[in-house]
DNA sequence: ATTAGCACTCGCACGCTTAGAGTGCTAACA
DNA sequence: TGTTAGCACTCTAAGCGTGCGAGTGCTAAT
């Protein structure tokens, strides 16, 4: 199970074929790993770890008289033990910080642009997902009224997220009961976060708890509107054609699957929500994803936070086959300048 | 040049070809079309009178011994001069205007559900776009402080479009200066199109006309910064894998320029952008494009309006062999009725 | 004007063969 | 005991010839 049973010699192996499978995606012989990594062995004591490396299942072999390459397992124990942090160069770090500073961009433009980012310096998809709102505190709240039947409602969370929305109201209520109505609903609302400004418009019992003596009909169908609806979270994808150059998505089956996982944006979202356990940054090999049409894939993907609030989730998909370690680091990198970058802008 | 040369067998054996290639994309015999359309002829004339269609640039052959398949200009034609206007089912009608019912929608949200609409419905791809203020009448105009050095602009346009944009200024103002300098923007540039303002606010002597003297730093930095980025311009996709089951995308080689180019969202709104003349639908069939990577697709668009404002273009992507006259109808319909549920809606 | 008949072309699927890559095993070796 | 040379074995992929079937174009008869 753990990888005290593999002595340095497996080790080296392992990484070796993954190292020459990451470049080749062909399966790995004994005569390459030799030549390769100039080892002082015959490609015979190659077969006999590879054969024991088989036989704790890091790697497979296609079919009989075919090298072999490494298997989930064998990635898994790459990414958690034997992985190297690689630090990126100086140029892919402006790259990165550049292309946040090139143009003023709002909350979302600015999730937008990192999977850009993303899929631009790691040559796979670069994946950006904001937040629903739920989390966020709000901080104030505004009403424009627009007609007599309609208010525009301007929502402003604690870390700096802006978001409208135009409400109709059933009523026709002059500016004097728009100024009133605004007044109360700040008093009221500011501090609670959204996900639970929402539960208590739904809740005839609970708004009246809240408001108390205040609250009238238009204040009622306001309240439910404005927080009914949970949207506002969003995906962003780039670099989906960079699949196509990848040797192992040659055939349209292989990459039929995968189109149609990332064309359903709520899937790839929950691929992306964070969960519970929530480590800073997270790598799920193949069919550890546990989404149809990823299986052939992996994701690196970081959350990232603005003061303190867990405000998205970025990522990197690559099929099976890629430089962990380098994307890795990518990631990283890029959801600690998204979030220095969001805290200074917002 | 014109389809007066057409006798009607002519026309008939035309329109069987492309009914039946449609169905099969694989190429269309004479001994096919006999017997698909019972006509009291013999292979022998059938071939015929594709000879001669063939002359005229309207079928092609694969090879020597392979049935025809119609041409660019054979697909020309059939939209121009042979297609029947198809309407469309109840139960279709019903589906369109119930997925607009459904949900409450924001505008950026409706173009967007009107993609998934048109790609449910079509079968293949749909694609919305809104867009560029540009084009919008500045109704009014709200600052909302964030804080000292903060303002949130909210626009209204005259069709009933909101935006909201967080504006840094370089001095501190009080709420009683925000509500004078909004109080001066709302008069001196309510009814102008965003693209003029925007013009306006690069240019400090015109800047200075029209403020006269009621132009202080604050207003002018203030009016540089909201105006000054022109986005708002958003490209919606959908059903990009129904391509997948295409016959004729089979091969990646196929189907990776058309993704290549889905994928640069400017391209693809270049491509749905009005042109000049402006007929109220337009089909565009392969290579008319003009887009690398269109050359084997067709795409069947119209703009919509609301209360006269020219606000987006919704159309349908499919392989050239598309049912055109089922499309047509499809994205005709659609454009009206997202018309009428913005103008109810904004 | 239409059609039967026929020669001709071409793509495609099938089966066969071969070359080459790579393994696993065994026995020899340090 | 760990390492290695040697060899038989397996499997893939590519190349090649063949025959079949579909479909055409042309010609001559109706």
């Amino acid at each position: 199970m753990t990888t005290a049973t593999l002595n340095q010699r497996n080790r080296d192996v392992l990484e070796a074929i993954i190292n020459c499978y990451n470049r080749t995606a062909k399966p790995v012989s004994s005569r390459t790993i030799v030549r390769q990594y100039g080892m002082r062995l015959s490609p015979a004591t190659i077969r006999n770890t590879m054969a024991q490396l088989a036989e704790f299942g890091y790697l497979s072999q296609p079919h009989t008289s075919a090298g072999r390459i490494p298997t989930e397992l064998g990635y898994r124990v790459y990414v958690d033990n034997m992985m190297t942090a690689q630090r990126l160069t100086d140029k892919e770090r402006r790259f990165i910080r550049q292309r946040y500073d090139s143009s003023e961009l709002d909350f979302e433009e600015t999730i937008e642009q990192t999977s850009k980012i993303l899929s631009h310096i790691s040559h796979y998809i670069g994946v950006a997902l904001s937040l629903q709102l739920h989390q966020g505190i709000l901080r104030r709240l505004e009403l424009i009224p627009l007609d007599t039947q309609k208010v525009i409602v301007v929502l402003i969370t604690n870390s700096g997220l802006v978001k409208n929305q135009v409400v109709s109201i059933q009523a026709s209520l002059s500016n004097a009961d728009i100024y009133r109505i605004s007044r109360i609903l700040n008093e009221k609302l500011a501090g609670l976060s959204l996900g639970e400004i929402q539960q208590i418009s739904q809740n005839r019992k609970k708004l009246k708890a809240i408001f108390d003596r205040d609250l009238s009909e238009p204040v009622a169908i306001l309240t439910r509107n404005t927080f009914s609806m949970d949207r506002g979270s969003h995906v962003y994808l780039d670099g989906t054609s960079n699949f196509f150059g990848q040797p192992e998505f040659l055939e349209v089956e292989q990459i039929e699957p995968l189109f149609r996982f990332l064309e359903q944006k709520d899937r790839v979202a929950d691929l992306l929500s964070p969960k519970e356990e929530n480590p800073e940054i997270q790598v799920l090999i193949g069919s550890e994803n546990r989404c149809e049409g990823m299986e052939m894939c992996s994701v690196v993907q970081s959350t990232f936070r603005v003061r303190g609030d867990l405000v998205g989730t970025i990522g990197v998909i690559g099929p099976k086959r890629m430089e962990y370690s380098r994307v890795v680091s990518i990631v990283r990198f890029t959801s600690r300048v998204i979030g220095k970058y969001l805290r200074k802008a917002l």
